[in-house]
DNA sequence: AATGAATGAGCATTCATTCAT
DNA sequence: CATGAATGAATGCTCATTCAT
């Protein structure tokens, strides 16, 4: 990130009296940004209102991002690092079984990308992936590579120990992951214009029983939920 | 002179500047612009380049469509009702077991959904959800409300043959759905954009696979697949 | 008048057997934009609307008229011509004297005015003085010119007789024209819009009253009225 | 090369491209919008050219203007309001005879007028009074209503005096103003067109004395003038 | 650094005019 | 003659970007 060693700077010199800081203003308006991308798109989102959100005027964004799409890129960025970040550096507790690591892995999966305000970017990502080719290319590689490497290094395992049925193959890995991406993309239509909207919590334990049902294999310390 | 010898000859050949085409101009519009709209997104299309895929000019779309959202809106009842229509009108062979029956559903499903071009519809549907929300609303109960409810139908008899496991809820549908829905969203990205490029018939079969082996009992008379 | 010929002809021949044909299309037209221009304005007026209302198709608009710059011109030729020919082929009673001959002309010009729609075309051309400048040149000339001779003639004979006051300049008439000029101008905006609308006829008679309070001089054979 | 020479001592002299003038720009505006407007008419002036006038760019109108509409009614507004004040506020000289206050009145009430711009102002909203009905009402009632209410407070106080003939009609107030107010609609065209163009000050006088001489009755200290 | 006035290319829409039928 | 589909220049308005202050 462009900024983030500044930042980190102002932050220790400053210390205690935190004031809106200049080198809090690339900050504020990522994150004015990112609402406002989420909502309406990239096209329909004006910088005026993104500068007006982030409490500044607007020709003050030009002195911290070159461009409209400058912005929106460093939106992306500022939010998949730290996503990435998580992901690279999960550890699984390899005592468990398969199945149980494969539900704690998606659980816990799922909040690191409510959390990340993912889903907010997911689904500009897509609606924009034929103006901005190289994001999509991006996103794909570096917000959805290192779940799948991770989910397939869990399958992998489970299959040299028994566990976990069939071959994984890249197909497979991105069909358990579907039900997650799917809601991501639609969680802020299916809440605001559902006729009747699902239950979200319910959905995530659906997902993720079919997910395992769909590839562990029957066996005795672990008993498939649901039967 | 040379010059005008090849104007003429060229004029000769022209022919009229353009033609009356009443009854194909809007069928030919909306096609253009389901592509353009698909490819670029609502706000990033311009009626210029509609017109321009179209074989007409500029002035010409308003005699069909009365505003550039009309002519959206056109391009989306279009695609979705012979959808609806086969959706509806589909009668499931009852005669077949439940994991069959299931099974030619999604792929029957899948087929209709690639003919319609409705993945193009989806994509912008889900970008443009919160610019026209009455488009999403009409989305997920025009077209996905009916494939609820079939799917909703197929599995009630299965459990009630005993060949289903759990209750049917809202969220297991959707769950159950949400692979095909997802690759029909990204594939035009994973196409042009993707790293990899999954197989996409492989994909479709896992998704199959996986509903199935999510929600099928394991019985005598149908086994599970990848066993 | 370009039509008035054939016209004239077509209707020798058909006789009685009245049916909407070719040769009258000018005039509907004419009569159409008339309407609408006077409502509207130039500008404002389409010559859609001109053909709907003339219940004929856009393009044969073009048949009769250039264009609708000639078709305005047609109009103000249309209406002018019978006004500006009554006009000129008044005769005066002379055995009258000046005040009764006065009263009369601006009551039978006033009525005169209004039969030919002249109100209509008055409001555009002053409208449109600045864009087409050659029609409120010819308005004046043609239209107002004529009642300018016709009233200084009379006023000119009175004061030969010794019933009129004073000097007949180009002022005076103007000023002594100028209430029913302003009527004629005013009075489809003062019945549409107008919070108290005036009685129209109480207000002609105060016109002319005031014409004639004002260059007549007391004498025994005509009392002043109101008086 | 000399044309270098050229180029770069006029960039020189250029200075900047622009200059901040948010306080001027409205009534510069305004004042070229007035220009234009009541030049042309609402529907044939250009915003374009309106922003070329102010000498400045096209979006810029956009910043204190929302729409041509609303850049209209402020330029009507600008013009009416210290009218409004000047009539409003004034006191005759109840010392005077009738017909000198009437006198001092109109002549008074014309120089306003005048120098109000009005008459441009009367011109385009007589045009425009059927595509903006609001404002031909708001013009009869708030530039023309206060002219009536303080010319019939003249009249009636000259009624009671016994210097005034009959009864303080409406239409009699509108006849008295009519002259002037046709003059305001036509000087324009007048000047412009007018073949034979009329003296504006001599009008005015004969507008004025012909007001008097139709409503003052003859009396020993005030002549009749012109008699 | 921050502002926000000013810019101007861009786009949806209109409508007088043309012309194939 | 008549039609009305097709045209394309024109114009109001938007908004990303620039730059004087």
């Amino acid at each position: 990130m462009q900024d983030s060693a500044v930042i980190e700077f102002s932050q220790e010199k400053q210390g205690p009296r935190w004031k809106r800081r200049k080198d809090a203003r690339p900050q504020e308006l990522i994150s004015a940004a990112l609402s406002l991308f989420g909502e309406f798109g990239y096209s329909q989102t004006r910088l005026d209102d993104v500068a007006a959100k982030a409490g500044i005027s607007k020709g003050t964004v030009y002195l911290y991002f070159a461009s409209k799409q400058d912005l929106f890129e460093a939106v992306i960025r500022e939010r998949a690092a730290p996503w990435i970040e998580a992901i690279r550096s999960r550890e699984d507790n390899t005592n468990q079984s398969t199945e149980v690591v494969l539900r704690e892995f998606l659980d816990w999966g799922w909040q690191q990308f409510l959390e990340s305000k993912l889903y907010l970017i997911a689904r500009i990502v897509l609606a924009e992936s034929n103006n901005f080719p190289h994001l999509a290319e991006t996103y794909l590689r570096e917000v959805m590579g290192p779940v799948h490497e991770q989910l397939t290094r869990v399958l992998n395992r489970g299959v040299e120990r028994g566990e976990v049925r069939g071959e994984v193959t890249r197909e497979r890995i991105k069909v358990l992951l579907a039900p997650l991406s799917w809601l991501a993309l639609w969680r802020q239509a299916l809440k605001t214009h559902g006729s009747a909207p699902i239950d979200e919590q319910v959905y995530v334990r659906e997902a993720i029983d079919m997910a395992v049902r769909s590839v562990i294999l029957p066996g005795e310390g672990a008993p498939q939920p649901g039967a």
